[in-house]
DNA sequence: CTTACCCACTCGTCTATACGAGTATGTGTC
DNA sequence: GACACATACTCGTATAGACGAGTGGGTAAG
């Protein structure tokens, strides 16, 4: 192996940059130069307290940027690695196009299947509930609403979660209240039960993932979440369901298509 | 002021969960409950060592945690604070659409002012260069291409930074190539020069931003930014721009509609 | 050969201390 | 009143040390 000083060289003892940027930019440059690749190990926090001659929480600063910056994971026991960039799921603006619906399967099973992971869905669950005031007005103020709930995973990883409400008076008693509403999911239902799906809206935020969503999709620190807030709309203009989602900002790339006129 | 016990409780030392989590944890609740609101100082280091009676280091940690969750700010010889949410520019869907260009102004600048803010475009650059590989494969493997880099502030503050990739031999010595593309932008130009917009590509992302994106957007810490890679057609299906914007993730909502067939 | 254990190495948590640098406020001088 | 300065507060950076806990490999016992 290379001399530490090889691959991250040394301080400059005259740069008003504080010691643990430069050690961190030292890391980060490496990595950049392919010199760390993705899943290897960093040098130890002893090996770089060694190497630069600092004290061990400068080096650990230095390794918690890294970590902020997404670009590093500590796992306790082992030691810190270049995080490694999974594989992404694209998510297409035609997903929600009737002939897929038609064709019966779960989309999600489908579409990881044929990009050769196991897909799965857990976390299931289904009840009524008094909507909360934004999903709310997005329904057009129901006083109770249906709310189905899930988690998905691909090869064991969660991924993303989410919640469709939908209006309790157009969802009770009908499949959409079972845990399993058939093939081509709630969309296929509704519009058996007389709601053409019209269009969609979608809002997409991202922002950094509260304790709770770390829990549940177990990500690393520096992973932003993507929120995405899907309302469907019938042929009548009824907002029929609106879907809360979650997604672990890493495993995703949304794409779309927008009409030039 | 009530007494800082009332607000953020005492730490329980049966508990395995760790001080510093812990004491993110009490202020983190304050925060949600609204003890504290946007933009008020938390109580400062020093107070919250006295408080909970631990090492200053462990208070550092705890506030940490809550900086990387986007949830608080410091600012140097001022105090910690609850983050103030920044007034958010939505993008909507049609906000390509040939009729606001056709009114000629700039979309930035009209937008900005319908809300209340003073738009800003500053950083203008625009230079001939070799196409990155994938700007390259995106527009059909031209040997250069025209980038225009930008940036666009709101109230002084920036939110967004962008560069479009046009072939060359499509832009060379047009009013593409100037600073100042003219009324409705280089869109408009491109029509004019008959390629006729058909429809546009978008790609999403979020991720932590790199030390230089932090820099020019001015992030604070726990703000990810959303990538977002748009392709331009003609109606002969030909890709004639690529535009790569970078935006502060807390400044944005993007909107988009789906068909339902 | 397999199992159990020990040990070395990793990162995680926490303490105590020191000094530096940015900010705000008061105070005294002019 | 305007200004310079001292001061006390804030967070930023860095050191040195201690113990805990997870991991993995080697060694000794069975």
């Amino acid at each position: 192996m290379a001399s530490l000083t090889s691959v991250l060289g040394v301080l400059d003892p005259t740069s008003d940059r504080a010691v643990f940027r430069q050690i961190a930019d030292a890391l980060r440059e490496a990595i950049d130069k392919g010199r760390f690749r993705e899943g290897d190990k960093l040098p130890s926090e002893t090996e770089l307290v060694d190497h630069f001659g600092v004290s061990r929480m400068t080096v650990r600063n230095a390794l918690s940027l890294l970590q902020q910056e997404g670009l590093a994971v500590s796992e306790h026991g082992k030691g810190v690695f270049v995080r490694p960039r999974p594989p992404v799921r694209r998510l297409a603006s035609d997903r929600f196009a009737r002939r897929h619906r038609e064709q019966g399967k779960a989309a999600f099973t489908v579409e990881a299947e044929a990009a050769g992971s196991r897909p799965e869905v857990d976390n299931l669950e289904v009840k009524e509930e008094r909507p909360s005031p934004d999903i709310s007005a997005r329904l057009g103020s129901p006083r109770k609403v249906l709310a189905r709930r899930r988690r998905y995973l691909l090869d064991g990883r969660p991924v993303e979660f989410a919640t469709s409400y939908l209006p309790l008076d157009l969802a009770r008693n009908t499949p959409i209240a079972q845990p399993n509403p058939g093939p081509g999911g709630i969309y296929a239902r509704l519009e058996e039960m007389g709601h053409r799906l019209d269009h969609f809206d979608e809002e997409i935020r991202a922002r950094m993932p509260s304790p709770a969503e770390v829990r549940t999709l177990q990500l690393a620190s520096g992973v932003p979440v993507i929120h995405l807030v899907r309302t469907a709309y019938d042929s009548e203009g009824r907002a029929v369901e609106v879907c809360d989602t979650v997604m672990a900002a890493d495993a995703y790339v949304l794409a779309y298509q927008l009409p030039a006129n």
